[in-house]
DNA sequence: TCTTTATATCCGGATAGGCGGATAAGGGTC
DNA sequence: GACCCTTATCCGCCTATCCGGATATAAAGA
């Protein structure tokens, strides 16, 4: 049960749902995330680890750049409590205006990383 | 998201996700709750007013005794985690035990003040 | 190897939240 | 009111965790 109570901290803090919100529309690397979320690179790579170790995240080194993404290797009962936040908070204002920041940096001529991340 | 975040809180606690298996078998009282998690008072009754607090949770005063139950005035989404997290803490370990513990204490001559809680 | 860039980790400080004994408050009974 | 029982809240203590600047690490290129 204990490792029931901390799965369901791994979700327990809005910078992480935040996080989450932003890779169930797929693969993003740090910087994005740091853009995105206007929040300094150590809290984000800070939450990225946290989500890391409890498995909710997976990551994949390209050259300098990291890129995060959700695993896809969950349990059930991880399956569908991921399931039932992501629609919870793609409701949320919050959660529609990281997305729509996403979606404009996305459209934008790409700084950082985010060129790469569709080239394979 | 920072109210999805906090309701997420509540669930991601061992002795919260014990109380809550607990409930959902029915109306039980403060007393009943300790004698069964083995918890000390201030300890359980400063769980259950969180639950109390975020909502997941009522009380009935009958006397000297708070019973308390799950609330089922919930959104839909605080609906569909409070039954997704059920199921899993069901099939956990301390979550049998503390069912069985609950059948045992309501099997015995009942002491405390659980003898009431079923003449209403 | 030196530099630059991106990320991870460290550090000190602040806050949240857990614990359980002690005490207060509510509610019966006499 | 005096007393007892049940529960809520207070208190000091302790641990976990958050924050963000500073520093370390890793990769790529000159």
């Amino acid at each position: 049960m204990k490792s029931t109570s901390q799965l369901l901290k791994a979700f327990s803090e809005e910078t992480r749902l935040r996080i989450i919100n932003l890779l169930s529309a797929g693969e993003l690397c740090v910087c994005d995330l740091m853009a995105i979320l206007d929040l300094p690179q150590s809290t984000v790579s800070r939450h990225l680890a946290y989500l890391r170790n409890t498995g909710l995240v997976v990551d994949r080194r390209q050259g300098v750049w990291m890129h995060y993404r959700l695993a896809t290797d969950l349990t059930e009962f991880q399956q569908n409590l991921m399931q039932l936040i992501q629609a919870e908070i793609s409701r949320r204002p919050q959660g529609k205006q990281d997305r729509s920041s996403l979606e404009q940096r996305g459209a934008e001529a790409q700084q950082g990383c985010s060129q790469s991340a569709g080239e394979l």
